[in-house]
DNA sequence: AGTGAAAAGGATTTAGC
DNA sequence: GCTAAATCCTTTTCACT
């Protein structure tokens, strides 16, 4: 899908603030609030746009408890079957298949250490991982809050890519 | 702050889809269209919801490559000074501190590996940073995509945190 | 193809209760 | 927290470039 420089500035608008009306970022943009929902709905339809969600802070709702795992898995583990794993437990926020020792990192939230616990069993009961190697998180430094100047708000290309 | 099962619901009604109007979360929750905006307003107010944002696809926006950095730091590093580092570097959406070899864990997203070499090359340059170890999203499986089912959306203790 | 203008239908928000 | 009313936004249609 073909996304112009205009795309990508309403893209960050609404990474910044998914509730903005049209007519506002259409100000950002200097287009008329028609035309900002016509592309939105364009970015939609293509999946650009994912969808829009709330930025919720974890420790309010109860889930304090944070932690990556590595999962090391059987030779013949495709990257379908680990996906579809971490989709049946409700504490993966995130999972990966990743180069290095591992063979794949899965980012747990839970309510509590037990929580966490019970979690990662459940997880190691998957027929296909070998082994696990946890870290648990003990501070939340940067968590995705895209603050208009993320990767979403700038051009796609930064800087350049000269090597040195 | 005190949030009850109303304000559950409507966080994760509004974690599924930020743009969903007033009247049909109400229509959700079985509350009036101003009594949910007074709810969101006081869970705004209270921080508890952080913010709205589009969830966009990376790839789309040619930020195609990923990496989760384990940083290793000097021994009187504070998790302050790391999060300060981290907000400094914009291809970082995540950091946190970590229990396990490594001190910190930072997620990375640049749009090639020359890009992502770069970033990694600056975060190194931290006077803090004495080794790095990198592991490159080969796939992302599952990525914060809150599917109403997802932490937010589930009562604060799930299940029940019993040990076994 | 893509934009702006206008009109009809909703949504938000401020009241008053 | 609800209902009601005013204001603003959204969304469609249509004409223009």
């Amino acid at each position: 899908m073909q996304i112009d420089a205009v795309d990508q500035r309403i893209i960050a608008s609404l990474a910044a603030d998914a509730r903005a009306t049209y007519a506002d970022i259409g100000a950002q943009v200097s287009l008329s609030a028609p035309a900002v929902k016509r592309r939105v709905d364009r970015l939609r339809a293509g999946g650009v746009i994912k969808g829009f969600t709330a930025v919720i802070d974890p420790a309010a709702v109860g889930w304090t408890t944070e932690a990556f795992v590595e999962l090391f898995c059987t030779g013949r583990t495709t990257p379908a079957q680990i996906g579809a794993a971490a989709r049946r437990h409700p504490e993966v926020v995130g999972a990966y298949t990743i180069s290095g020792e591992a063979d794949a990192l899965v980012h747990l939230r839970a309510a509590d250490m037990a929580h966490l616990e019970q979690a990662l069993e459940r997880l190691r009961a998957e027929r296909f991982v070998t082994s696990t190697r946890s870290m648990i998180v003990l501070s939340r430094l940067v968590d995705g809050v895209p603050s208009a100047a993320g990767p979403a708000g700038t051009p796609a290309k930064p800087a350049a890519t000269r090597s040195r």
